[in-house]
DNA sequence: AACGCTATGTCAGTCGCTGCCATCAAGCTA
DNA sequence: TAGCTTGATGGCAGCGACTGACATAGCGTT
């Protein structure tokens, strides 16, 4: 992370990262499979910590409480980082695509493993994967939320009132929706947030 | 494409690919940002397709109304390629780590584009981004679903039936559980805690 | 001491990708 | 017509990520 702030990412040289670390570029490639994977060892647990709370949901509970629990979970392992380390991580991953593509492909593996725990429990399908896909969207827009949150409420916060919105603009459809009465004039916009 | 088949992905060389064009490798990097690329090119119409859908949806439809849309314009435009080219696409993108990786940023700045569409008929954050989040795991699990299906349903058909089984599952939250007898005890609602 | 296993180093090589400069064809202008 | 600009392409050199093959050092077991 040092040495990604001093140069760059793309300025930084894998046989920098491996000599920083007492190490040569070769065996760098025998722990991390690629450069980018240094900035990613965290997703397994992350992952196990999501699925477990899946799968010890007492029986009977609803598929959609299940991913609650998941979400919950998550957040109460995010909450308790460093945010400065959580805050910089975020920022080198929004500046570079190759970072958010892994990004990316990290939470779609969460998605499916989501989707095999709830499967594990009974769930049946297209139920399962469309649950999984709706709590990692739940997930994205909570974190980034919770990021930009002037006022600093928790990531539980923003999980929690992300997915109240979701199951709101998935049921009377008409939620965040500008009201119709005049519609001569648009309503006031909020300023457009960037969401990557 | 060919190449593809013929020595595998990883086993074309860029040299190849630009010389089977009638270029050299150089002159594929002007029109190529990388090598992936090349089987992307499809997804700036896509985008188009859906963002058009929303945005000359009539004024006064909900958010869920006007993706409900999106996926349909999505849905005409797929069902019309040539369907041998869709799968020979999926089979290689699934096989390669780094093309999955390139399709899922494409699909994240597709559900931006969406969210952006959506903020331009006012639809307020978050819910437009948990729409457009939501329209995007609704296409990825139909997609799939789609060409796994074996009594050939279209894919619009398949759109429909995930949105509708997500609007269940978040609706009463219920759907795709399995069915054993019922638990007694009512479901636990989540109170909303205001601040922490 | 001999053996085997594992982690690490060394080296050479391939390939994706980029910067720089030359070339060439097609216009446009004096 | 000669000269100039512009846009597309080729040629070339080079960097850095990544890999395969092999050597070596360390360490525990017997």
């Amino acid at each position: 992370m040092e040495l990604f702030k001093l140069r760059g990412y793309t300025g930084t040289t894998v046989e920098e990262i491996a000599s920083r670390a007492g190490l040569t570029e070769r065996t760098f490639f025998r722990y991390f499979a690629d450069k980018r994977e240094v900035l990613f060892s965290g997703s397994a647990t992350l992952q196990k910590l999501m699925t477990d709370a899946i799968t010890g949901a007492p029986p009977g509970t609803s598929p959609l409480d299940a991913v609650a629990a998941a979400l919950d979970a998550s957040a109460a392992a995010l909450e308790q980082r460093d945010e400065r380390y959580v805050r910089a991580r975020r920022a080198l991953v929004g500046a570079h695509a190759e970072l958010l593509e892994r990004e990316l492909i990290k939470l779609a593996s969460l998605a499916s493993a989501v989707a095999d725990a709830l499967r594990r429990r009974g769930v049946t399908e297209p139920a399962a994967s469309l649950t999984a896909e709706a709590a990692i969207g739940v997930f994205k827009v909570g974190f980034e939320r919770w990021l930009d949150d002037k006022k600093a409420r928790g990531f539980s916060w923003h999980l929690r009132a992300a997915l109240d919105e979701l199951k709101t603009v998935l049921g009377s459809g008409n939620a965040g929706a500008p009201a119709t009465s005049r519609a001569t004039t648009p309503r006031p916009r909020r300023s457009p947030r960037a969401h990557e």
